[in-house]
DNA sequence: CCTCCTCGTGGAATCGTTTACATCAATGCG
DNA sequence: CGCATTGATGTAAACGATTCCACGAGGAGG
């Protein structure tokens, strides 16, 4: 592969003058530029991001580290952050930490070791001494999605207590009384806050809420799967079951089919985590929606701007909202439209 | 960050030395070793992979670029492919072209400059010069799901025929007789070959499949909604329609559902690509299942084997199968267990 | 006419590694 | 005892870019 000497060589200048013209710097003549530029042609140049990286000290890279690529959320998380990254001119490389604390240090270590400028992350856990180091250490770092208390890095995400709030509104409205939930890991902050909101919405209902009533999912289908057949085999079985991602929700559709019971008549069925799928399954499921589209935008803005030293990115947090449809037992109206962005510093 | 310089300067050796012991060369002396270990163990110190890249000019990255991570059937693969990297040792970079050939050659291009070893693609279309030029230049490269024909570039994919085959028999069994099918963009192999194999069958069977009978989609959700619009608005519509991916089979539900029609009494559908959602929508969509785990493990290891100079890949073609549900008019049986793998070399 | 800038340019250092080569001590063997 | 071999180490040259510095030519201003 051609490098820059060659390219110097064709055009018959040395290879201060080629980078000059690669970077556009103003003082080469008009003559030279136009016979490296030549030559570049000739030659099918192209700058070696490796050995640039090096000299300059930045890669021009992202680093983003999430929790599942097979949960459709966190594939529409990805995809924002690349797409903003890329306008703004940074290339993203995606760690899946398969919910795997193990799996989460390999990445960022290995996104670490490749130098890159800054690092998105969505904790699996309450964070390795690796990922704190980094962090104290001054790697730009933003948080999406969940979070680590207690660290010093921006947080962007969504919070959910309204729409929780409105949820258990709802079902209350619709007559159910026991309400169940699969919860999320508590080393998660998404894991403990969802199941939080759901806690003080049931107080606020006048509703319990037994342990009975609180499975210990991990984001996965299976451990949806696996404790909807608890519920069900409780001896007085819960009316609702809110799962705390949609993964754990397809897992209990499984488990609930495999019963050969039906949503909403035996048992209804909330998600938070919206996707397309939902509306057609049967029965189309309720579910509360992130912005995820501008969760990715806003964690990459903020990050970018801590990488090129504009000021220290603030959190920003967006407003979750509430997707009735039939799975908790009444025909939907229509979708309702999508509710205000609010911005908070923290 | 602490530099090899800084470990050989705490250990009391030359950097050579502690490269050394980090390369686990044999001739070093335990007393260097245990030294320079600590040494690192108490700077914190991290390889530049940066550094070590543009010396040893490998980067121990793969590319990967694929046509769209939002479609379910990607991601599966994406991570597939990540698995089975990682545990030989390497990482890999994503890019998503989002069916868009220029966005595909962005990252082409952004991939080949950071000097990856090697790259997995799956093309948008018929391949830009950038592409092909890389191919021929010796840019280890291998194809999978989606190939470029004419091009020596070794093939990962399943093929679908038996299983189109298997479906229309099925179809055709259940006493259905106007098939249309939405296409895929005809420049990628999947596309084309998809109605090819549609096409084939339905002769086999005497079956007439008519122009408008073909619809021209794009893999994306929207265009499945366009298309069988227009089947809808036929003088006399078709009575399957089979989707040639699964998020136009998504677009294709979104229309049905628009019309007020019921699946399959009114209409009947079927897919390409399986996804665990189509277990659970109203009603369970019959589907053609690619193995597709295997499918990228499969690419990677054809990829490292080029890639470290053991051997020429041979290209790779596993069987699809086809998966009957409830969505074309049947009570579905079990579920068929895997089919069995099949290799040839081209 | 001399001096001082400015502009275009090239030489060479540098980034953090790996590795070929040289060096030196210790060992083995005739 | 002397010589060849081996093993452990250090020195320095790469890899391919960017960038500081020096230099010479030319123009402007006194």
């Amino acid at each position: 592969m051609a490098s820059i000497k060659d390219v110097a060589a064709a055009a018959g200048v040395s290879v201060a003058t080629v980078s000059r013209v690669l970077n556009e710097h103003p003082s080469v003549s008009a003559d030279a530029r136009t016979r490296v530029l030549a030559a570049v042609e000739a030659l099918g140049y192209r700058p070696n991001a490796v050995a640039r990286s090096l000299r300059t000290d930045q890669t021009h890279t992202l680093g983003l580290v999430i929790s599942d690529v097979l949960n459709p959320y966190f594939t529409e998380l990805a995809r924002s952050v690349e797409e903003e990254a890329r306008a703004l001119g940074y290339s993203v490389i995606i760690g899946n930490a398969d919910e795997r604390p193990d799996l989460q240090d390999h990445h960022v270590r290995t996104l670490l070791d490749r130098r890159i400028d800054g690092l998105l992350v969505s904790p699996t856990d309450g964070g390795s001494p690796l990922m704190l180091d980094a962090a104290r250490a001054g790697t730009p770092m933003v948080f999406v999605d969940r979070w680590i208390p207690g660290v010093e890095v921006p947080v962007v995400r969504a919070d959910g207590r309204a729409a929780v709030r409105d949820l258990v509104a709802h079902l209350y409205g619709l007559g159910h009384r026991r309400l169940a939930i699969i919860a999320g890991p508590a080393a998660t902050t998404t894991g403990s806050e969802r199941v939080e909101a759901f806690r003080a919405a049931m107080a606020e209902y006048g509703l319990p809420l037994p342990d009975a009533h609180i499975g210990q999912g991990d984001f996965q289908a299976e451990s949806g799967r696996r404790v909807t057949e608890g519920f069900l085999d409780l001896p007085e079985p819960p009316e609702v079951v809110f799962a705390a991602d949609n993964l754990m929700a397809l897992g209990a559709l499984d488990a609930i089919r495999a019963r050969g019971l039906r949503v909403p008549d035996d048992i209804a069925l909330a998600a938070f985590d919206d996707i397309p799928w939902f509306v057609h399954t049967d029965p189309p499921i309720t579910a509360i929606a992130q912005p995820t589209g501008e969760l990715g935008r806003a964690a990459v803005r903020a990050l970018v701007d801590r990488i090129e030293g504009r000021d220290v990115p603030a959190s920003v947090t967006f407003a979750a909202r509430l997707v009735v449809r039939r799975s908790c037992g009444e025909p939907a109206p229509q979708e309702p439209s999508p509710s205000p962005v609010q911005r908070s510093t923290s």
